[in-house]
DNA sequence: AACTCGGGGAA
DNA sequence: TTCCCAGAGTT
């Protein structure tokens, strides 16, 4: 539905965009994948690549704990032709705790395509990008307008709650955006489409927060009715969630003669998919399976439980621990390191931190 | 259109 | 605790 009246309507295209960009010549923030303003008023343009890889680090994921992943990842693998080259393993370890590591095999796949199909560049225009595995509709955009400066329309969860607030949308969040799409392109910029969108991100991201926005600090104020009717705190409308089920399950953590610890690649479909970590149980519904180690040992169980929140359920895992001296070939066998560690799922990394300590007590 | 995919920052 | 985050892919 898309609400045209008297309010809204004056709402002109230019005068929005240009308050809003002034406001972010001074205000943007200084990102780590970002040529400041200053640069892209010279024309200097955004590397798609690094655009790229930010884009889908960001996704669900926040910039404060996306920056140290990105920089890693880049000096890792500088660009797209590199990136191909490196095993779909070593980016996942790399993804290690940013989650929804899909991301990480859909971009190693991704770089793939780039390099055979289109000889290393990313294409211009969101038709041929959303074709690309882990582009969707945000990311093309997003890709189109901030790495080439080309129009396109990236609605995020920022751009979204402004724009709601901003025309007083009340309808309730969906996946299809086509909604605020026409209330955006009545304010966007033309002259600096890239600009526009991370001005939009930065003001929702500064000023037009989810709670408690600073609206007397806002460079768009008196474009927006929400705040003027005062119905800012409702909008965007959510429905609240449902309470998570509680899963409970084992963790079992086979230790060698060389006091390497036992891993296996978890399928790609799935939780945690294509993420190499210690094998566990099912987790049941409400009450612990019976337990059974996938190898020969003498097994015990800690004291202590591992807890773990994921987006649908609550995990609890109790920790079995075990010197093992037969196991297949096919496990991965991994030294008891940082850097072990640090290329395992939170949820795995926390579970094999308990385990050790015991196992070293 | 509704689910499934992680994890952490912040109020 | 709860909400939210520069969402995409599958069912």
């Amino acid at each position: 539905m898309i609400k045209l009246n008297q309010k809204t309507s004056k709402v002109n295209h230019s005068k929005f965009s240009k308050s809003l960009l002034e406001w972010y010549d001074i205000n943007a923030r200084n990102l780590p994948w970002r040529i400041p303003p200053e640069l892209t008023k010279e024309g200097i343009t955004n590397d798609p690549y690094k655009i790229w890889i930010s884009e889908i680090m960001l996704q669900q994921t926040g910039v404060k704990t996306v920056q140290s992943y990105f920089l890693n990842f880049i000096k890792r693998w500088p660009n797209v032709i590199e990136l191909n080259k490196a095993k779909e393993d070593d980016v996942l370890k790399a993804w290690s705790g940013l989650g929804y590591y899909r991301r990480a095999r859909n971009l190693k796949n991704c770089a793939k395509t780039i390099c055979e199909k289109y000889n290393g560049i990313f294409p211009n225009c969101t038709e041929e990008l959303t074709k690309l595995p882990g582009i969707g509709n945000y990311t093309a955009a997003a890709i189109v307008s901030i790495a080439y400066n080309k129009i396109a329309f990236p609605i995020d969860g920022n751009i979204q709650r402004i724009v709601s607030r901003l025309f007083e949308i009340r309808d309730e969040i969906k996946n299809d955006k086509t909604n605020l799409l026409e209330n955006l392109k009545e304010i966007f910029s033309q002259k600096r489409p890239g600009d526009f969108a991370q001005a939009m991100m930065d003001l929702g991201s500064i000023i037009c927060k989810p709670a408690n926005p600073t609206c007397n600090s806002c460079p768009v104020l008196k474009y927006c009715l929400a705040h003027k009717n005062n119905t800012y705190k409702s909008i965007p409308f959510k429905t609240k969630k449902v309470k998570k089920v509680a899963k409970k399950g084992y963790l079992y953590i086979g230790i060698t003669d060389c006091k390497k610890i036992i891993l296996i690649k978890r399928p790609n479909n799935g939780l945690l998919g294509g993420t190499i970590c210690p094998p566990t149980s099912e987790w049941k519904v409400n009450k612990f399976p019976i337990p059974k180690p996938p190898y020969e040992g003498d097994w015990k169980v800690l004291d202590n439980r591992l807890f773990h929140s994921f987006t649908h359920f609550e995990l609890e895992l109790k920790i079995m621990i075990s010197k093992v001296k037969h196991f297949p070939q096919n496990v991965y066998l991994e030294p008891l390191n940082d850097y072990t560690l640090n290329s395992l799922p939170t949820v795995m990394k926390k579970g094999v931190e308990m385990g050790i300590t015991s196992f070293n007590d």
